[in-house]
DNA sequence: AATGAATGAGGCTTCATTCAT
DNA sequence: AATGAATGAAGCCTCATTCAT
């Protein structure tokens, strides 16, 4: 029971307690919620089963009375993240604003996520070589997937209305935005000198008009 | 036999065989090499010894007549890769250029690194985390720490000169800067679109004067 | 709560439900069915009482108020199985027929329990050796030593009356005749080819006249 | 290494150990040969790898140094055993001697491996069943069907040139004959009444000749 | 320089059973 | 009569490492 697999969507279908009166699924969330912070700390393969049971304060067998394995934690912790990204990422997208400003608002997006996804986008970061292996986390690469698309599409429609120039590539660009943001969950922490929303607008400046002052003098040959 | 310690330097001692016939060092060069490969491919946990012999043809327990533990055949992966990149950092330092011209060498340099240290930069994004925990790799953080001096310096004499714009943090620039470089490790393909050579150009590009067109609208309050 | 011991008889005293509704003992029978079916599908051990409550749609912890263990289940499955077969013997001697319509008779009698005791007789086949290391099935010894006396006891007879050859020995003769009708189980699937009588007549004719034709030509010396 | 995989003949391949001395593959029989004990007396499943190593004065985790799995071990038990059977047994048929005789010999080359091979056959007894639903064991079941294949063949010839009663189904006579050598493992203890030998003669009097003394009675319909 | 056997610690997982609700 | 959470023991297997040869 509660056996997780791949929906049709980038991410897999969540479970389902259709008998739970909440605090199944509470008790679960939880669970989920201590196992990440493990996994980010250490990595996944270096988090024991036990060190997660004996930080809920129970036997590592028990926790197979919730998971069907230690994969399927991870899994849940993983989907918890994409699922949430691409939802607000849809949602800027539909505001139909001009795509500097879509733009803008997926940097704010990205950025906004790493303090209450700081461990899923840590694990991320980290153990995806490892996870890319397995096939039940082929739909992390379908996220990536999706997600790439909607960049690209915002980059190349601001190229088209003359926002962005144009002799920069698309892909390359929205990469290098990518891991700007995600690699920053190695560094960043709250209650720093800035917050994420700091930390957005940094980028933003110099994502946008660049880090030199004075006339503009690097070209493209595209 | 071969033990490696830290040296005074940002990096520990390389390892001193005396008995160096020449092509004894060769054979452990040989090793270093193919175990690199394996950890970047599936990460310094879930690479066992086994598969580093197998994979040179020997049996495992045949390894420890090399090396003295598999966090020394690590050790000696990443040391080299920091030893190598540093070296050049500084020599960019001390062509006394100004700080714009530097910074786009040490960019240069950063990309130009992608391909022939691929393994090593690889291990060091996804391994880092638990290598840390140990105290035989303190010596990362510390080079880890020289290299941020050396950049942010080179900001900072740039935004006193003038050449880069005042109101953005150093520090932080700088992290974005390395991060972005490194990151690319992850999808970065040598006979793809663009070699490194591109890549460094396309995001100096992006870099210093920013993806957007016209007049500059953003504006940093410092 | 529903102890079962072993009475005098050569099986254990059957539950006895005080509060039996008619219903609870019905729902009870109903599980040890299909607990039967899966022990003989999948052997005793390889059955987990997860299984059990699975193919009845509960939890596994709920057998527990109908069962006192897993053991407690395969007991009621082989002693009821016993029990009806021992009640068959007996009722096959009483009639005091001549040792051949006896014997001709049990073969029947073993026979004919391949079908509505399939399950039984394959669990006792495949996890007699591993139940019989534990204390409360020692009354599974004693059933089979009195089914072995019921044997011998008509084939001496039928050797002192002339009726079979005095060569062979009783022992003996009767283990390859059980073994033979119980192994049968292992192959024989209802609506194949041959039903149970049909196996019991061709055995009956290869069991007392043999597979050869013309003059009889062994010999025994004992 | 030494993997073993299913050849294309009846049974698996045998390890190859091409460096050893002859005492590597010593040492490996010498484990399975206290392991088939061991599987032999409690059974497959509830033997565990620990018993086994305990038995070779070894910890558990060295046992795979030798093999891969509980179940390759169990498979070299297996396989060692059929292989020899089907080998005397075509040796048997290649006889051409007339079928009564060969069928003789079968019964006695049957009966005389229940004492080399008694623990190979008792856990081919007890633990087929369990063992058969995994797909590493298929050629169990192509063994045995060769092994059936060879005996209908010279039942049927014995029928056919009048030595063997027409009445009698060869494949279910096969089966007969079959159960009752095999099953005998279950109670044949050397050093009793009987050997192997004399167990043999005894079945092949009861086999050709029948039980019955005086006129042939019975009759099939066929 | 390498082999082959073994160690010892630990990892993930299974499962019969218990018990409060 | 059943649930849902947990226990506790045990099981199979992995793997870095050691060491005699």
């Amino acid at each position: 029971m509660t056996t997780r697999k791949n929906s049709g969507t980038a991410t897999p279908a969540k479970r389902q307690r259709t008998t739970s009166t909440g605090s199944a699924s509470e008790r679960r969330d939880h669970l989920v919620k201590l196992a990440a912070e493990l996994f980010a700390r250490k990595g996944f393969q270096a988090t024991t089963v036990r060190e997660i049971a004996d930080e809920a304060g129970i036997l590592s067998g028990s926790l197979y009375h919730h998971f069907d394995s230690k994969e399927t934690i991870v899994d849940e912790v993983l989907s918890t993240f994409l699922d949430d990204l691409i939802a607000r990422y849809r949602a800027a997208v539909e505001t139909s604003s001009d795509p500097r400003t879509v733009l803008s608002e997926m940097v704010r997006i990205g950025f906004g996520t790493l303090e209450p996804h700081r461990a899923a986008i840590t694990v991320m970061q980290n153990d995806w070589n490892y996870l890319r292996q397995f096939e039940r986390f082929n739909y992390l690469v379908k996220a990536e997937d999706e997600v790439e698309q909607i960049w690209v599409t915002q980059i190349k429609a601001g190229q088209a209305v003359g926002q962005f120039r144009a002799d920069v590539d698309p892909k390359l660009t929205y990469r290098m935005i990518r891991d700007t943001i995600w690699v920053a969950v190695r560094w960043f922490r709250p209650g720093g000198r800035l917050n994420t929303g700091g930390l957005a607008e940094h980028y933003i400046t110099v994502l946008f008009d660049g880090l030199a002052t004075g006339e503009r003098t690097t070209q493209r040959k595209g």
